[in-house]
DNA sequence: GCCAACGTTGGC
DNA sequence: GCCAACGTTGGC
């Protein structure tokens, strides 16, 4: 499974749904995401992926991995009937000893590739394995 | 089908 | 608090 492993950030206010609610929970359904191109990556999620958890508002950084352990189903918060919108399934893998902040991404010269820097909107994005590798290495 | 107006998101 | 980027809505 680890070998076509595909890597992730998601994007949560903290104040509505943060890191420490995934902690708590112990695994959790993500759903709300209501944008296209979100919803695509959604779909192409499976179980195995990781997926970075962003905190955006205050406090903008990578604050800690989680595991996707659904692929994509029906997103019971969408009312409408056949559901369009989807949503996955998440559990926290391990916490960020120091998280890593927006700030160094952008100032980065090799992650200005990233959705995150160029589709600041964007709230599910991939990330490539080899910059996944590149910020734990540089930035932990 | 175009586009102006408006709302939302999120960084600064 | 402001504003840029982007999405959605509605009039034509």
């Amino acid at each position: 499974m680890s070998n076509n492993r595909q890597y992730w950030l998601l994007k949560t206010e903290p104040e509505s749904y943060s890191w420490n609610n995934l902690l708590q929970e112990g695994e959790t359904l993500w759903d709300g995401v209501r944008n296209h191109q979100a919803r695509k990556y959604l779909l192409e999620m499976k179980p195995g992926d990781f997926c970075l958890i962003y905190h955006t508002g205050k406090e903008k950084a990578i604050v800690g991995v989680a595991e996707v352990t659904t692929s994509a189903q029906p997103d019971p918060t969408d009312s409408q009937s056949p559901n369009y919108w989807v949503a996955i399934r998440i559990k926290p893998l391990f916490s960020l000893s120091r998280p890593i902040p927006l700030k160094q991404i952008k100032n980065d010269p090799q992650c200005q590739h990233l959705l995150l820097v160029k589709q600041p909107r964007l709230s599910v994005m991939p990330i490539d394995e080899d910059t996944y590798n590149y910020l734990f290495k540089k930035y932990l």
